[in-house]
DNA sequence: CAAATGATAGGC
DNA sequence: CCTATCATTTGT
């Protein structure tokens, strides 16, 4: 089932612990498959005051998604090649996203899904899904009704500027999947 | 370990 | 305007 725009109107922790083990499911225009993976690694980026979310600068043109209203995708180009995914949360004017690290492809995707850029690549997201609503028809999230899987926390990956805020275990994965960005210690 | 590659934000 | 920086990936 297609996750609901209350799933995304809760704390931005809450979301990402949930999001571990959904799926992320993307119908291309025009295409007549959907290309999707099984989440296995995301990580919180919670209001202005977290030294490493978007939102620190506050309102600024790229974050301004980050303060709209939960349930749409906020997409950015990182390092001038890659694409990162996230689900933006929580009310409107509490800016939080959880950014998707990786996940298990599901049958018919090709090439990697365990890291932020290279599962966009696999599945098909750039930024012309940025502020796409997530309740739509182009990508959405979807429960499938398996088990929940076991859950390990872990700081975020390269945010060391954000000094205290980078030590914040907001980084959670399946700790049984073998298809993180990084091994677990 | 360093290059690739371009948008973004803050400073001047 | 100018440029350092960046929620990464890949190859040496």
């Amino acid at each position: 089932m297609k996750l609901p725009r209350d799933f995304y109107a809760r704390p931005c922790l809450d979301v990402a612990r949930a999001l571990v083990g959904k799926h992320l499911v993307h119908r291309a225009k025009g295409a007549r498959r959907v290309r999707s993976g099984r989440i296995v690694e995301v990580e919180a980026y919670v209001h202005e005051e977290d030294q490493a979310c978007h939102a620190r600068f506050g309102r600024t043109p790229r974050a301004s998604l980050l303060f709209g209203p939960p349930g749409h995708a906020y997409v950015f180009l990182i390092y001038g090649m890659y694409d990162c995914f996230n689900v933006v949360c929580e009310p409107e004017h509490s800016p939080a996203a959880v950014l998707v690290r990786a996940v298990e492809p599901d049958p018919g995707v090709d090439g990697r899904t365990d890291g932020p850029g290279k599962l966009c690549r696999a599945l098909g997201i750039t930024r012309a899904l940025n502020g796409a609503d997530l309740t739509g028809a182009q990508i959405w999230l979807e429960d499938r009704g398996e088990p929940a899987p076991r859950l390990a926390a872990t700081p975020r990956i390269g945010v060391d500027y954000a000094g205290e805020w980078a030590l914040k275990p907001w980084r959670f994965v399946d700790a049984d999947s073998a298809f993180l960005s990084r091994r677990l210690k």
